[in-house]
DNA sequence: TCACATTTGTCCGTATGTATC
DNA sequence: AGATACATACGGACAAATGTG
């Protein structure tokens, strides 16, 4: 928590909640409230801005589901600050396309467009640091299936790498919002080690081709990698009844 | 509302606000509750749930932000079933490109790689309404510009038209979540006809390629457009001081 | 113009649950 | 096990906005 007592400004206009989740956003903005910093006990909060405890809690939910706090009960809990509000983006992108009723289809189509731009930029552009975090990303995946887990994780991030190594912010955070939603909707079947491994083939394929600057070959691993994950996905029933985020 | 008592369920397991956020969100999606619905007032939802006025609003609060809902006060007020979820995410995606620090470059050459693809489908793709959807967006800015009104969001639905011509939706989401974000940027400085009536002239252009189905004409004016758009807000200060979205 | 009803917005006091020491 | 410091939740009250008669 910064030093000092007067970051928080008494409420005027608006809604006073709204007031309350606006101040501390742009404190997070500004670089006072930094990731992991802790945020005043919501009675304290109270009386710094001069509002009752329901009007700081409305001001907090905003936060929490904007990506911005994380909350935690109990002994030192509290509301700390988090690092990151990619991942409640990605819920609202899940419930925008439900509400959209979009297919399994259109989204592939825009994820292959978008990785094939992603492809093409990070053979030109990949450092040693990129080419060194794809391998321990397949390395890592290919421990976790010996193991006998599923690699999801580590594969979603394979892309992530792909996008960073793309060396366009922009681009990483569209393929996380996509992988979000693809995420969403493999939770809703059993998990399936084949696909994983083949996943994990293609990734090394794709690394391979990459580093040999072989664009042709690249281009179609990605093609038939990302076809055969939305041929996983097409037979999913759709049932709105399962996993809605918050 | 729908005329069933039960379809709010009391509460049990994690936090109760978020069980009640996820119920409604749950109906909506389930088409129980149509956008421009009614819900019940805070008191009555009380009641349904056997909760507390104040776990009611932080659940609403909850569905605010995701967009799902929108609150008015005062006599024949309430909560109201919204159409979409877009534009909430759109101000999340203005937080995210904050906190990552993006350059307007960088969100610019995403935008141009997306448009160019949807433009490429467009070309083949749409058909009579999208044309006239097109051709109706020109006039109402055109008309805009003469009655001395900034043409902004009519110019910023011509490339959503354009979007959905291009018959994926998904497109459509992407777009908007750019737009928002350019949107936000401009709000930062003072109108300019100049850039207005350009981008009019741009759009007029662009429509007529389509028709014409000159790829390369219209590819080469949407690259100088997006451009020119670029080089408009290339010269913006970065002021995290102004407007932030709840 | 003026009360009036309805509904959100806000406040206060109090009690309970929960995680850590 | 007990004390502590939080968030979570409840109930009752009044203020403010907004439309109606």
């Amino acid at each position: 928590m910064a030093k000092q007592k007067d970051i928080f400004i008494p409420i005027r206009g608006q809604r006073a909640f709204e007031e309350i989740a606006s101040q501390i956003k742009k404190l997070v903005f500004k670089g006072i409230l930094k990731p992991g910093e802790r945020l005043p006990s919501e009675m304290d909060l109270a009386g710094r801005f001069n509002v009752s405890r329901q009007t700081i809690r409305e001001g907090l939910r905003i936060l929490e589901l904007s990506g911005f706090i994380k909350v935690q009960k109990g002994y030192g809990g509290g509301t700390f600050i988090k690092d990151t509000t990619l991942n409640k983006m990605g819920d609202l992108f899940v419930d925008t396309l439900r509400l959209e009723k979009i297919t399994i289809e259109d989204l592939t189509v825009v994820r292959l467009e978008n990785e094939r731009i992603i492809l093409n930029y990070a053979i030109d552009l990949a450092d040693e640091k990129d080419i060194k975090a794809l391998h321990e990303n397949i390395l890592r995946a290919k421990a976790d299936l010996k193991k006998n887990k599923m690699a999801t994780a580590a594969n979603f991030e394979f892309h992530k790498l792909l996008a960073k190594a793309s060396k366009n912010n922009v681009r990483v955070i569209l393929v996380e919002l996509i992988l979000v939603a693809l995420s969403h909707m493999l939770s809703r079947r059993p998990p399936n080690f084949e696909t994983t491994r083949s996943a994990i083939e293609y990734h090394d394929k794709i690394l391979e081709a990459i580093i040999k600057k072989d664009r042709a070959a690249a281009m179609a691993l990605l093609e038939d990698h990302l076809k055969e994950v939305e041929h996983q996905l097409r037979t999913l029933p759709y049932d709105p009844e399962i996993s809605v985020a918050i």
